[in-house]
DNA sequence: ATTGATTTTAAACAGGTGTTTAAAATTTGT
DNA sequence: ACAAATTTTAAACACCTGTTTAAAATCAAT
C-alpha cells in the first residue's frame, strides 16, 4: 500500500476515475475533490481549470492504453505470433479497464471540448515498427494486402468492441457481469482464430 | 418537404438530433427547447422532465437501430444471404446515422441515468426468428457453433466498430471524413469475406 | 522563534441547471 | 360571440456549475 501519494497526484487520480466513468460532462469539480478527499479549490488551484485536469488525465489515458500492447512489436517474433500476443495483451488489458476505450471514443466524438493533438502517441507508435513490419509482410505476401487503416480497424474492433459493445450486449442478452466475463475468454479465441485466418494468407498448394 | 410538425413533434425530433449528438449530460432542457425553435417550459409542458424526454428518445432510437437491419431474417432466403443483406444494410444504417451506437452504448453505460427494459425489443428481435435460424444453422452444421451471444458480438463488432471507434481511428491514422469513408466502403467487404469465411462450414471435402 | 513561502480552507462570485408558476395567448366547442 | 380548454410565454424557484478571493493553516529556513 503506497500511501506517499502527494496531493496533486491524489487528485489526478480520482480525476482520473471519475473522468473515466462519468466522462467529463457526467461530472462536477467538488465531485472529483470530493473523491481525492479535498477542497474544490484545491483542484483548480493545481491545475488551473476543470479543462486542463481532463486533457492531462485524457493524455496519460491515451498513451497507457495505446502503449500498454504495442509493445509487443519491439520483439522478435513471427508476425503471427506478435499478433497472437498483441491480441492476448489486448484483452488482458481491457479486462482491467473495459471503460477505457468507451471513454477515449466518447471524448473525442465532441471534439469541441478539447483539442487533442495525436502528434506525440503517433510518433511512439511509429517507434515500436508495427507500420513498418506490416506494410513489409503485406508486399512479402505473408498478410493480405489492404490499408492499414483498415488492417487496424478490423483489429481494434474484434478487441475493442466487446468492452465498448458490453452495455449493450449485456441488456440484449439479459446477463450478468459473471456470464459476460466467461463470453469474453471464448470470444477472444474466436477472434484470434477468425482474424489470424483472414489476414495471414495460407501456403499449403 | 413536411412543416406539420405538431410542437410536441418538433421537441422530440430537436430532442433526438441533441441528445444524440451531445449525450444527456451534455446538453440542457433550454439548449433542446432553441433547437426545437420553443419555450424551456413547453419540453415539460409535454414531457414532464428531461430525464422523461430522454427517456422515450432513446427507446425510440433504440429501436430504429435494432429493427432496421434485422427485418431481414423475416425473409426467405439462405442464410448466407441474409447475412450478407444484414451487413450491406447494418453499413448502410450507420453511414446515415453513424453515432446512433456510440450514443446508445454510452448512454447505457451509465445505468443510473435512466431504467431501459429492453423486453419489449427483445420480443421484436424473437419474432423475426434470428434466433431460431441460427440455432437450427449450427445443428445442421451449417454455421460455426458458439454461443448466439458471441456470435452477436463478432458481428456487431465487425459492422459497428468501425463507426464507434471513427473518431479513435480517425484521429490515430490523420484522416477526414471522406478518406474515412472510402476506407468504411472497403471494410464492408473485408469484414463480409472474413465472417463468412469463419463462420460458415465449408463443405468441400 | 520569526519570517516567508506554500498549501489548504471556507466563502463568495456570476451564470447555468431542471422545474414550477401564473398569467397571457390561442384554439376549441357551442 | 362567448366561454372553456388548451397551448405558449416570461418569470421565478432553489440548487448546482466552474472559478476566484482572501484569510487561515502548515511548512521550511534562518
Amino acid at each position: 500500500m503506497s500511501k506517499e501519494l502527494s496531493t496533486e497526484e491524489k487528485i489526478r487520480e480520482a480525476a482520473k476515475r471519475v473522468f473515466v466513468e462519468k466522462g467529463f460532462d457526467g461530472c462536477s469539480s467538488r465531485e472529483i475533490a470530493k473523491e481525492a478527499g479535498m477542497n474544490v479549490a484545491l483542484v483548480n488551484y493545481y491545475f488551473c481549470s476543470k479543462k486542463q485536469l481532463f486533457k492531462l488525465v485524457f493524455e496519460t489515458v491515451m498513451e497507457d492504453f495505446m502503449m500498454s500492447t504495442l509493445e509487443v512489436f519491439k520483439k522478435d517474433l513471427s508476425l503471427e505470433s506478435k499478433l497472437r500476443i498483441f491480441i492476448e495483451r489486448e484483452y488482458e488489458f481491457l479486462t482491467s479497464h473495459p471503460d477505457i476505450p468507451r471513454f477515449i471514443i466518447s471524448e473525442l466524438a465532441r471534439g469541441d471540448k478539447f483539442e487533442f493533438d495525436p502528434r506525440s502517441i503517433l510518433e511512439k507508435i511509429e517507434a515500436t515498427g508495427v507500420f513498418e513490419e506490416l506494410g513489409k509482410a503485406q508486399e512479402e505476401g505473408i498478410i493480405r494486402k489492404m490499408d492499414l487503416t483498415n488492417l487496424m480497424i478490423l483489429i481494434s474492433a474484434n478487441c475493442q468492441y466487446p468492452f465498448v459493445g458490453k452495455p449493450l450486449m449485456k441488456h440484449l442478452n439479459r446477463l450478468d457481469d459473471d456470464q459476460y466475463s466467461e463470453l469474453i475468454t471464448l470470444q477472444k479465441q474466436y477472434v484470434t482464430e477468425m482474424l489470424i485466418g483472414y489476414l495471414f494468407i495460407q501456403k499449403n498448394k
